[in-house]
RNA sequence: GCGGGCGUAGCUCAGCCCGGUGAGAGCACCAGGUUGUGGCCCUGGGGGUCGUGGGUUCAAAUCCCAUCGCCCGCCCCA
């Protein structure tokens, strides 16, 4: 451990790597809005209850992944692991849902998960999400998989799938718990020890198994689709034929049951194959029980969280754009070239002038490097008659000009 | 939490197996070649706790142990 080193899985942003992040927190914030989904920020720090009552005590997240600490007065808190509930918790305690009902929310920041550090897989990581609150019906479910499908759209990330199920209403999902459960107590002894485990606390995660052992069981194992009442099946209908009319590749997975205890009826995952071992993105589903279970009303929603680090790893890249416009060289003119710098930045231009008093053929090459258009080079002779050169980089033409006159080159200049 | 690979200059890496011969290359950085002009080229220069700690040895980047970190897989998830 070294104080000059970033706590394990937790990583810098350096300036050349922001642009990107800003572009996609360019492409959340104009798609929410286009689907008139409303910013919301929570909190990073929550009472860990919040979790261990939303998320699910058995699950992975509480049990083994969160960073939980007690602050001064003992309280029991807990850096959040995602952001859904978090978001529930400040929809009930604020009464939004007295005042409107429905609620079209998106939410972006880092959320903190206590994980053997791998590819795309960070202790502290980022999420954009969004939540539609107050609709039981599938086009809210189609309304946020749009959401989501759009957002991909935009940073240019292709060749993915969208693996689709349902887990039907709390009592389908509850008969088929009990199928299941029946099922693989059955072949109890045949499972890997961590599916053994999972038998008692929840059956419908050894269908996530990845383990040898457990595959022909799994592939033998009950099937949701036949547990499914009418209006389950009706609602999952909907959903599939809406997403499948919008193109893209969707795989209908009846295996597909996702790590959060709190879905019903429809639950996704964004997967692609260019990610590795991590190769989902994103996901989500609807939660009908969720805000009742906070001590709010009765109310239906659904929603989907992205991992931002994984987007990264999947969106074009394009060549960015040159840092500065314009860069003031000189000879020896120090005072004279901040003067001239002050002036191009008060006319709306960005530009830089060398800190180091290094030589002018150094300055231009750092003008190269750093992408400027024009240099203007403040020259001592020059200078004495009240002018400058201004130098085109691209063109590698050159020419003087009267001080007054400058800003109105500049314009020309790089307007071609 | 489990299994495997790897840590040498800012970056990518050679050297390690067969311990000793001034710790190296390319890129990047700085200066000069061009007494005031970038992109190409040439010359020179600065920069390294050889991840860290301990051990073996006359001698360790090189062998051994531990530890930290990164990567890959399992688990799990975004």
């Amino acid at each position: 451990m070294s104080e000059l080193q970033a706590v394990r899985g937790m990583h810098d942003v350096l300036p050349e790597e922001l642009p990107y992040w800003r572009r996609l927190e360019e492409v959340f914030y104009v798609v929410s809005s286009r689907f008139g989904y409303e910013e919301i920020r929570t909190p990073i720090v929550e009472y860990a209850q919040l979790y261990v009552r939303s998320v699910g005590e058995a699950s992975d997240i509480v049990h083994k992944e969160m960073y939980t600490f007690a602050d001064r007065s003992g309280d029991q808190l807990a850096l959040r692991p995602e952001l859904t509930a978090g978001v529930v918790r400040a929809l009930v305690q604020h009464g939004l849902l007295q005042r409107r009902s429905v609620w079209r929310l998106w939410y972006y920041g880092p959320a903190f998960r206590y994980e053997r550090p791998q590819k795309g897989r960070y202790r502290q990581f980022h999420q954009y999400g969004a939540e539609c609150f107050g609709s039981p019906y599938p086009e809210s479910d189609v309304d946020v998989l749009l959401l989501a499908i759009t957002i991909l759209q935009q940073l240019g990330i292709t060749g993915y799938e969208v693996q689709l199920n349902t887990l039907g209403s709390t009592e389908v999902r509850q008969r088929y718990r009990q199928a299941l459960r029946d099922y693989f107590s059955s072949v109890r002894l045949h499972l890997s020890p961590d599916s053994q485990q999972r038998l008692e606390r929840n059956p419908l995660r050894i269908l996530d198994s990845k383990h040898p052992d457990d595959q022909p069981w799994i592939e033998q194992a009950p099937v949701v689709w036949d547990f499914l009442d009418a209006e389950s099946r009706s609602h999952f209908e909907y959903v599939h034929a809406a997403i499948a009319e919008v193109g893209g590749t969707v795989v209908l997975n009846p295996r597909l049951v996702r790590g959060l205890d709190y879905y019903t009826h429809t639950v996704f995952e964004f997967v692609s194959p260019r990610l590795g071992a991590q190769n989902a993105f994103g996901g989500g589903g609807r939660y009908d029980k969720l805000v009742e279970s906070f001590g709010g009303p009765s109310l239906p929603a659904v929603g989907f969280a992205f991992g931002v680090e994984r987007l990264l790893l999947l969106m074009e890249r394009p060549p960015q754009e040159a840092m500065v416009q314009i860069y003031v060289a000189t000879t020896g003119a120090v005072q004279a070239a901040q003067q001239v710098v002050r002036l191009l930045r008060g006319a709306g231009y960005s530009a830089v002038a060398d800190l180091q008093r290094r030589s002018l053929k150094t300055q231009l090459r750092d003008a190269d490097r750093l992408g400027a258009t024009l240099a203007v080079i403040v020259g001592d002779s020059e200078w004495q008659r009240g002018s400058v050169l201004l130098r085109h980089l691209r063109e590698s033409a050159q020419w003087e000009c009267a001080l007054p006159d400058l800003l109105p080159h500049v314009r020309q200049a790089l307007s071609r």
